[in-house]
DNA sequence: CATTTGTTTCAGACTATTCTGAAGCAACGA
DNA sequence: TCGTTGCTTCAGAATAGTCTGAAACAAATG
């Protein structure tokens, strides 16, 4: 029978992998992940293959996708030829690499095509009818509400995480002095 | 030739329905947001259907899900039995009803989990050997780091949600003061 | 109550994603 | 140089996720 320890470790790793789905990201890589977090030492191929069960290719492929993210790190052992991997353990320094890459990746990209989409619509704003300029200008409207929010949470992300790991703390206990006050009004 | 408009708009749609994809929503799902938030009309169930090239089934079962997402209502024309659908246009406020359920749906259920695996832990850790107990210290840390960090996402959406719709903007605002002046320093 | 109009459901088809396992590559030591 | 160890790659298999279309349902109308 396992361990209260290991059962407890399995349990959180499972979790761990159905959440990463709901977020765009594949259950095992999730779950390799959430192991290395678990794990208090360094880990090589062989252990995550068989804790996990999953094929050697899939761990390589998984572990590539981590230490591209800036989630694990290599790590190797003097007169061991075998490379080992350990996780960020502050999960702040963790929130900061997912921030920082989904940011690059995804909210950049969106922000660059709704300035596209605005100058095509711009460009032919003269040449309509009364009609279709109103229907425009919602939607000229809509995607400056769109772009002004991205920026809002780019800035916000920037500046969050500009300020060192525990800014969001920080930020979490000034957010509740601004709560609290106005309700005195 | 499509007008400009159009094609704006079918770029801007492509695009949002990509972004659904890296963030665990359905494509067409995504698809579908955008081309509602994109209109200045309700749309019935056949304007989509011709708009986005999908079947019947998929539109209704995507628009409910969006539904109860919050991000679309149901409407309806006097003198016409079709429903319409349009879309929640404040950008602010459809960021609250995106992070409400993804707290809801996501994140308690990885603290309860987290708490419940503190649990198994505790109850065998008197009977462990020294070496098993370090480990498992280890492992204990980390689950409160996650948790901590967990519980102060929570209370920071919590309160910037509740602070109104441009609670966050006017959080950005404040966090380029906070950073600002440490240049004089 | 039969008909028309519009919506929902869901089994099966289809598509996309993920995973495996074996071949290939690279670094090292004998 | 050749064998050994360990890592990576990728074609094809397996799996998971999405979509369709037709049947069932529901509500309003004649």
């Amino acid at each position: 029978m396992a361990s209260a320890l290991e059962r407890s470790k399995a349990l959180f790793i499972r979790r761990w992998g159905e959440m990463g789905g709901y977020w765009g990201i594949s259950r095992t890589m999730a779950e390799l992940h959430a192991l290395m977090y678990t794990s208090a030492e360094p880990l090589c191929t062989d252990d995550i293959m068989e804790q996990l069960q999953i094929s050697r290719g899939n761990t390589s492929m998984s572990l590539r996708q981590l230490v591209d993210w800036g989630l694990v790190a290599r790590a190797h052992r003097r007169g061991d030829r075998k490379a080992y991997f350990a996780c960020e353990t502050d999960v702040w320094e963790m929130f900061q690499c997912i921030a920082t890459e989904r940011k690059r990746r995804e909210v950049q990209p969106i922000v660059e095509t709704i300035r596209r989409c605005r100058e095509m619509v711009e460009q032919e704003l003269e040449n309509l009818g009364p009609e279709e300029t109103e229907t425009a200008q919602v939607y000229l409207r809509r995607l400056d509400a769109m772009q002004s929010f991205l920026n809002a949470i780019l800035e916000l992300l920037t500046l969050t995480l500009r300020g060192g790991g525990d800014g969001l703390s920080m930020l979490a206990a000034l957010l509740t002095q601004l709560n609290e006050p106005p309700t005195a009004k």
